[in-house]
DNA sequence: CCCCAATAGTTAGGCACCTAAGCATAAATA
DNA sequence: TATTTATGCTTAGGTGCCTAACTATTGGGG
């Protein structure tokens, strides 16, 4: 039951056919844009607007896809990271490597203990700290859903031949560097 | 990385240097791979994986953004979309539009409602419908952030020529509609 | 040697998002 | 017309993510 819980996430999306809601338009950002009288390029605007929508409707996506599994995405990457490390790791090395904070480390590692796929064991070298090992019932977790999780995971860049995936990358890790753009100043 | 809000855990991230955290490798992708003796393509699932992870940067950076408004993402959109069409439209409206669930919306007007942006009003035509409508201090918050709103969105895609902005627009289209075979079947 | 700053982890409070269940009202049907 | 079904919104409970504050331990400087 308690698997369960993150489960029925999955019901719900219908995906939504015809118009995107989530995706703005050309138009929109014009006029948006022109509301106020400014000079920024619609284009430009577009292209954020729509990353974005896209950043946001994949998250939804993808816990979609974890939830087949009895997971969520932050789950799957911590259990994941974990497999990659030999199993072993401290949460404050979880933190970092996963990219977000102690205290959330701190719920993940909640979940997945109570469902066994980790454990806790005091540090023998740190009387503060932890260390996250993983448990077999979390490889096998690993294990078991990684046909599928592999084989989603390519559909969802098939529709890009392997030259187009290359350039996307490309321009991708391009926009990344101007996240910093976004929140700096 | 993304931000101020995630900024200060970096600060006590272990002097790591090297990759950004959140973001795979190749050479991850095909030890993950190559662990269960699968087939998938590691470029294909790096693509997959790394968008993934932008998107949830670019996420938490939407936030950091919105945030200096005293906004939040969802409440942003709300209240554009809500000034979009005349700055009067009922929950259920606004859901789809938005693309989320009426319970959300529910709580997003909750929270614009304290601040003063949005009020309701019984619907004149159904009696179970609302109405939300865009104050006139929603209205000021939205021009008030536009400047900077608009300035940021373009600075976020400035690494990209315009060329490569409509490359960029076609392939990650081409991406989202992929995201259907991520969670079907 | 002791004190205090830095660090490890958890807890508390907040937001956004979800599903499912609960009301109220409208629409469709017997 | 009366009953059933569908729709609009809210509420309850759950998850992930955050910041800030709190406890415990480590370790450096007076």
């Amino acid at each position: 039951m308690t698997g369960d819980l993150i489960r029925h996430h999955i019901t719900f999306m219908t995906p939504h056919q015809g118009a995107d809601p989530a995706s703005p338009t050309l138009d929109q950002a014009r006029r948006q844009i022109a509301r106020y009288g400014l000079t920024a390029d619609p284009q430009a605007v577009l292209v954020a607007a729509r990353l974005m929508a896209a950043g946001a409707r994949l998250g939804q996506a993808g816990e979609v896809h974890f939830g087949r599994f009895g997971l969520s995405t932050g789950r799957y990457r911590l259990l994941s990271d974990l497999e990659d490390h030999g199993g072993e790791k401290s949460p404050s090395q979880l933190a970092a490597s996963l990219g977000v904070s102690r205290a959330t480390v701190t719920g993940l590692v909640d979940g997945l203990e109570r469902e066994g796929l980790v454990a806790r064991r005091p540090s023998t070298e740190d009387g503060r700290g932890n260390v996250v090992i993983l448990t077999a019932r979390g490889a096998d977790k690993l294990r078991d859903l990684a046909p599928e999780h592999f084989a989603r995971m390519q559909s969802l860049v098939g529709g890009l031949s392997v030259e187009e995936r290359a350039t996307f990358l490309d321009l991708l890790a391009r926009v990344v560097a101007g996240i910093d753009a976004l929140t700096e100043g």
